[in-house]
Formats: structure tokens, C-alpha cells, sequence
DNA sequence: AAACGTTTTAAACGACGTTTAAAACTAAAT
DNA sequence: ATTTAGTTTTAAACGTCGTTTAAAACGTTT
């Protein structure tokens, strides 16, 4: 340990504020080390590249965020009620973490191809016993039979697509952000009983 | 008129080929300078920069395949059966043209700074016909009541989002290209199914 | 063949992320 | 108290990026 044993810290801050402010690629490690106070080098010292900063950052951002959603998915609660907590749990995240969803925009334009590598991202998908769920109540004959993999695809982009077509939605609806807030928590209910009427085996 | 007519032409060819490749940001002007075997200033001078390169060749992409999707949304079509053939449509074309798909990832990873790119994607979506005839239908009873934006978002959501999070689907599904080519093939029938069974009266 | 406008070229610009090698510093060992 | 070893910080430079510049090369018209 030496003079100053929150340099990291201090980094890691800036750069977080900086990367929400004004997107990772408009924003130069020189002007991280700036408002940070730190000489420039110091960047590639404690975290190796802008990449891997910006995957540090995101990482920690994924893992304070997600354990309460990967709770849900794999707790034995009942099928339907388990989709619509997950459902409203993950819009209300993302709903309040603006800085999640700029970096998965972010991660999905740069890299799609490293993306699996990011094990915070992977983790959120460990859909066993969802999966499991949903077959054994078709079985039971309690939902209609579904292709779980399309299930969850079709769950995720129900609730993940409209952030990151936000400004074209407030665009073409003249939203306000305020508008636009209210919007996404009619979602909250709307993508629910959309999911459970395609599920339910009445007609 | 000069030497070569065609030097134009050579750098956005070489500009699309290297853009589908690697991505955008991954593309440096020299190399599309090298590949179109021209000298690296003429990319500024016929395109003025790299970003407008970029604007031109997504526009001429868009224009080239968004011409159906418009006049199916706008036609007089039955309901239900312009809803299947939206979507088929929609999706084959993503499913044809990865470089869209990629494309308008980059643009709604920078949509407050693209604010050209947002306007051309969203001239796509004049969706005025199809409002009224969301409404009409419910008033009829022929539908159940629905919001159509939230409907016309759900759409989108359903077919668009898929591709964006493809390597993730295919590494949790150990899908092979081909793999996640037929999953993509199967939600052409799946999301209208979907999105129609929400609109049913019957229940 | 001279003049003109267009196209092409080589070289340089400033900004970027990153690396380097030495300096400054702390903590432990003598 | 001084040397030693290890860590942290620094200034300077590197190579690459997108872009600009000013001159050269060229085709066309007079």
C-alpha cells in the first residue's frame, strides 16, 4: 500500500459518471483521468484497458442488480405468479438503472460476439428450473404446451426492447420522459397477461 | 468527369462488405481505402466522413427493404392476416440482412445523438393506418380492446429483439448457426399466434 | 497549348488508447 | 539510520485513428 489507496476508487467513479453521462465512446480516458485527478496512466494501471473498465463497471453494476431476478427465476414459487414478479422486477431495474441500459446497448452494438463471455450477463439466464417448470405444468396439463426457449426469448424481449427503442417511442407518441415512465409501467402489468393468456389452455 | 467513375461506388461497396464484417468501429477508414484500392483522403472527400458514409450506406439499405413493410402496414388488409405477414416479412428480412440488424444496433446505442438515422428508421413506422384499424376492429368487438402502442411495441419487441441477443440464445442453447437460423424461422409463426391469441374475444 | 475544374495523392494534424522507463514513495530488513 | 525491495505515480512517447491540407495529376473546354 502507498500514498493513495483509493485511486481505484476514484477512477472507477469517474469513469462510471462519465460513461452515463456521456456514453463509453465519447468519453476519453483522458478525461476520466481529469476528473478523477489522477495522472492518465493510471487507468491502464489498475484496470488494464478502457474495455476492461468499462466490463468491471458493467459487472458490478449486473451483479448488484440481477440476484434479486435470478432469485425469482429459480425459486419454487407458483408459474404465474412467478412471471409477473419477474416481469415487474426486471422493468422496474432497468426502469431505474439508466446506466444498465446504455451499457447492455453498449455491449450489444460493440460486441455482441464477446457477450457470453461476460459471465454477470450469463448468469441472468440460467433458466433450469424455469424451464423445468413450464414443462411439467404443460404435462400437468394445467398451461398449454410452449417451447421454453421461445418463452423466454419472447419474455425478455417484451421486456427489455422498449428501452432501447425508447426515443423512438417518445418520438412517434410526442412522450415526455414523464410520458414515457408511465408507459413502461403500464408494461409492467400489460407484458404479464400477455405472456399467461398465451399459456392459459382454455380455448 | 475524371479518371475513374466508379471510385464512389468502390469505396461504399468496400465500406458495406468490411461494415457487415467487423462491425462499424472495428472498420478503420484506411482499411476500407485499402480493400476499395483507393487513397485514403477520397473516403472524406466523396463521403465527407465516416460517420455520413455509414448514414448513406444504412439509408440505401433501408430504403431497399423497408419499402414492403411499409405498404403492408399501410394496406387495407384484414387484421389478423396483415399481423402474419408483417411479421414474416419483417423477420426474413432481419434473418437476410444481418448488417441491418447491426446497423440499427449502432443506432439506438448512440439514438440520442443519431437523431437523422432515428428519424429515418422512424419514418418506418407510420402506423396510423394500423391504429385505426386496431381500434375499429375493437369497436366492432371483433377484438378485445388494446393499446395500440403498447401493441404495435410488443410487435416489434417480439421480432426484433431475438436478434439482438443471438449470441446469447445460441450459447445458452448450444445452437450452431443453422440452429438459431430455424429458431428464428419458427417465431415467424409463433409471434403472430402470439400477438393474434392476445386480440381473441372469446375468453 | 493554355486555362479550368475535378480527382487523386502524400503528408501532416490533433485526439485517442496504451506503453515505457524513470521518479517518488512506503514498508520492511539490516 | 540506511539500505533494500516493492509499489505507485509521473511525463513522455508510441502507434493508430478520422480528418485536413496543399499540391500534383488529370480530363475537358477554349
Amino acid at each position: 500500500m502507498a500514498r493513495s489507496r483509493n485511486t481505484e476508487k476514484k477512477i472507477f467513479d469517474a469513469a462510471t459518471e462519465l460513461f452515463l453521462e456521456k456514453g463509453v465512446d465519447r468519453t476519453s480516458v483522458r478525461e476520466i483521468a481529469n476528473k478523477a485527478g489522477i495522472n492518465l496512466a493510471l487507468m491502464n494501471y489498475y484496470f488494464r484497458s478502457k474495455e476492461n473498465l468499462f466490463d468491471t463497471i458493467f459487472s458490478s453494476l449486473v451483479k448488484r442488480n440481477s440476484e434479486e431476478l435470478i432469485r425469482i427465476l429459480n425459486s419454487d414459487q407458483e408459474l404465474f405468479e412467478k412471471i409477473e414478479q419477474y416481469v415487474e422486477v426486471y422493468i422496474e431495474m432497468l426502469s431505474e438503472n439508466p446506466l444498465l441500459v446504455s451499457f447492455v446497448m453498449a455491449i450489444l452494438h460493440r460486441s455482441r460476439e464477446r457477450i457470453t463471455e461476460m459471465k454477470a450477463i450469463s448468469s441472468l439466464y440460467a433458466t433450469d428450473q424455469f424451464t423445468k417448470q413450464l414443462l411439467d405444468e404443460a404435462k400437468k396439463g394445467n398451461i398449454r404446451r410452449t417451447d421454453p426457449t421461445h418463452f423466454f426469448v419472447d419474455m425478455l424481449s417484451l421486456i427489455a426492447f422498449p428501452f432501447a427503442i425508447k426515443m423512438l417511442v417518445m418520438d412517434k407518441n410526442n412522450f415526455s420522459e414523464e410520458e414515457f415512465q408511465q408507459f413502461i409501467n403500464e408494461r409492467k402489468k400489460r407484458v404479464p397477461k400477455l405472456l399467461l393468456d398465451s399459456l392459459r389452455p382454455c380455448k
